[in-house]
DNA sequence: ATTTACTATTGCATCTTACGTAATAATTAA
DNA sequence: TTAATTATTACGTAAGATGCAATAGTAAAT
């Protein structure tokens, strides 16, 4: 395994046409230089330098190994400066993973105004409401809409809390009675979100009190926009988070069922892998969106 | 001052995506990989993989190293090929020093020759008759035409050796009587090469006598052609290499003076740079260059 | 669910390796 | 002839890397 320490050194040497002159610039003892230079002679089979103890001149084999790996050597430095340099918090690539709905409703906003506080990162939004394992998705941090995590092995941070309401169309109740507490809702009707194809269980609060009711299982989606377009063409209800419920709840399209019974709020989380230490653009992303949140004050959500 | 190791394992690692398989190709343990990684990550000052015991990802900044630096190193390691290749000793370039005359009229055909034999050796023929310092002049080995060498601190190799001759042109004696022992040499129609400018001194023999001439300094000039030239115009008489008065001899221009009387044969000599080994294409010209002295077998001395 | 196998990591002891110092030989400049 | 500088080498030391064993964690297999 060709190391380049040796090659510094030479080059060094060669450019100075001096061993003890190339061991100040280095700050190193001319017995190490001379050693090193030999060591890489003995490895090369050939010699690099004719020297006396007041001559140095290259050989013409030396010349040729100058020549051929000075540039390379540069190329290397550039390499490490440019690594070094891209240390820097504002500029590179970010791999975001972030659940559906909320990428399409959400996120466009939210990206545009991180692009134009920071043009040169680089975005890679990859959206999807499987449960991916965050290391094997090959991203930077997921942002996930759920149930407050209980898994103890992976990072997390919490940006706010996501109201979830269970709606209905109008429509609905003109052919089937309105419910006036959890245990009239007919399981039927419930349509559920899952990733996992079993339905939810939605615990509903009023007051102290606390009802539990299992969705049913005659639709059950991973996809919360499916699901409010089924239930606002009049075919169940369903708890789906605000950033899907709001435009319809406004615009008429859909109304809250059981309004004075509240459903325990989603969390909007970061997800990391689990970093010793969080990569600069990654706090970058971080104190971005905690701030454009923290700005929004619920407003969508 | 960066090094090349850590990268080579880390890209291997990236490769893999494995700790312990990079271990096993690099022929190390993995507890090694684990820390040059750890290092690596620390001299950065970022993280370049995500990892849990039983999986390994890349984060982007990983990513982006990667990407950077595997072809540095693979320029890298193509120039050591390079390199390493390039001992062939019939692969490269040989700086050559040789004397004027010599090298007008010896050396043509000899590199052709060379270069037929080897034609992927270039040749660099630096012809001059300075003293020069076969160090300080860049060159791998140089030709000299000389008497034997007294130094003790340069290597040189003896090819053969080259006899002179005291010669003028016929109608020189039509004018001056034709000497018939070296007492009878007129001083001043001695002409004499030399380097340094101060009159040449002649040492000829026959039959165990010696005499010692000293040349004029009527013409004195660094260039042995020039004084044949002088000479085959009736200018004089002057002692000169086989090499050049074989020509003239044969032509008639010139003819041997005092012929019973000989003078002290010159060395063609190869004279390397204080070198420890002789270099592989430096060899090969020796090589070549002793056979074909010997294959001539005194044709043109 | 439990076990097994494999992983990455870390502490510790060992060993190789590189380093600096000092001495030497050689060469140039004074 | 002397002084100064150079490349080199021997040698003792120190620092760094390495290997081994143990640990904790994870995924697959039973």
């Amino acid at each position: 395994m060709e190391d380049i320490k040796p090659i510094r050194v030479f080059l060094e040497v060669a450019e100075q046409l001096s061993f003890s002159g190339a061991a100040r610039t280095l700050r190193m003892t001319p017995a190490s230089v001379t050693r090193i230079v030999a060591a890489l002679e003995n490895r090369l089979g050939q010699q690099l330098f004719v020297r006396t103890t007041r001559q140095v001149a290259l050989t013409s084999a030396g010349a040729m190994v100058a020549a051929r790996f000075r540039p390379v050597v540069e190329a290397f430095d550039e390499a490490t400066d440019d690594i070094t340099r891209a240390s820097r918090p504002d500029l590179g690539r970010l791999r975001i993973n972030a659940p559906l709905s909320f990428g399409m409703r959400v996120l466009p906003d939210l990206t545009e105004a991180f692009r134009l506080a920071y043009p040169n990162i680089d975005l890679e939004i990859h959206l999807t409401d499987a449960l991916v394992d965050i290391i094997a998705e090959d991203c930077d941090l997921a942002i996930r809409v759920s149930r407050p995590p209980t898994d103890k092995s992976t990072i997390w941070r919490k940006l706010c809390e996501v109201p979830r309401y269970l709606i209905a169309a109008p429509s609905l109740f003109e052919r089937v009675p309105r419910p006036s507490n959890p245990d009239e809702l007919e399981t039927s009707l419930l349509l559920s979100y899952s990733a996992t194809n079993r339905p939810e269980t939605w615990e509903f609060h009023k007051a102290g009190q606390t009802r539990t009711i299992r969705a049913g299982s005659a639709i059950v989606s991973n996809n919360g926009d499916y699901l409010f377009g089924v239930a606002s063409a009049g075919g169940g209800m369903c708890v789906l988070p605000d950033f899907i419920t709001r435009p319809g709840l406004e615009a008429g399209d859909v109304e809250l069922v059981l309004p004075d019974w509240k459903l325990p709020s989603l969390w909007l989380t970061l997800y990391y892998p689990p970093y010793e230490k969080l990569p600069p653009l990654v706090a970058t992303f971080n104190d971005f969106f905690e701030a454009y949140i923290r700005d929004l004050d619920g407003l969508v959500f």
